[in-house]
DNA sequence: TATTGTTATACTCTATAACTATA
DNA sequence: TATAGTTATAGAGTATAACAATA
């Protein structure tokens, strides 16, 4: 097996997981030009779109749905959601973006999708379309 | 533009970032099943490859380098770092890892690229070659 | 003066355990 | 009994600002 250090001889997990370094330092830089931590522009990007309850959050984010409060309500402090009942359940409720969470959510995904897609800008174009169609390929079902 | 939702349809921004959070679950239960928090892990990581100063963890990290203190505190009360002295510059502290501190991070790298070289696994040879040869140009000079 | 690292303080995020209300 | 959500508590990670020691 070759073993050396030289960027174009990497494996595959290597690879991924320096991308995946990649990708959330922009993300996370993304965030920050917006004032929102990682974490919440990742909630308001869910809630982009569609509501959803608190455990759904946490199974989502593979949390405990202690962590959601905290969450949901420095959210909500800043106007970005809303708790709403849910008809049917008295105990459930819906995560709902206020029309503020939607465009700070549109506004965050703009800036973040721009600059992540940076990072493939200086691929040939089948290379491109290729590269696109294997993540596709490797992130359905997951 | 499309802009259906089916896997195969996004485009590369969003694909980037949906697997970049795949491999960061893979990455944070992996740490998690070393009793590592994925910065930990991380720390150990980086070190494996070579011992650095505090100011450099901190730029490396995108971090204050004051975050460091504790970070490099919580990992050398496990034995896993310690600070040694640089000749020549009597302010600085070289983090290196220990014995055991070799040990996790093996242990580590070992169990998060196997599961990570998962994500790849049902690609057809071909396809995975050239994946592994784009994201290697992707991630080249970043 | 600039740089290296630390301390003090405050906030966000998270886990765990115990709790209330509803199903 | 089980599920939805909250509270309380504790710890990790981080930023900021102020600091000491050294360059």
């Amino acid at each position: 097996m070759d073993e050396t250090t030289q960027a174009d001889e990497i494996d595959v997990a290597t690879g991924l997981i320096r991308l995946s370094f990649l990708v959330q330092s922009i993300y996370g830089r993304a965030s920050e030009r917006r004032d929102l931590t990682p974490v919440q522009a990742k909630l308001l990007s869910v809630l982009a779109d569609s509501p959803r309850c608190m455990a759904e959050l946490a199974a989502l984010f593979g949390v405990e749905k202690a962590a959601l409060t905290g969450l949901v309500d420095r959210a909500e402090r800043r106007g970005f959601v809303h708790r709403a009942p849910v008809p049917g359940d008295r105990r459930a409720l819906l995560v709902t973006l206020t029309p503020e969470g939607h465009q700070a959510a549109a506004a965050f995904l703009d800036d973040v999708k721009a600059e992540v897609s940076g990072l493939a800008s200086d691929l040939r174009p089948d290379d491109r379309e290729r590269f696109r169609a294997t993540l596709a390929q490797v992130i359905r079902e997951r």
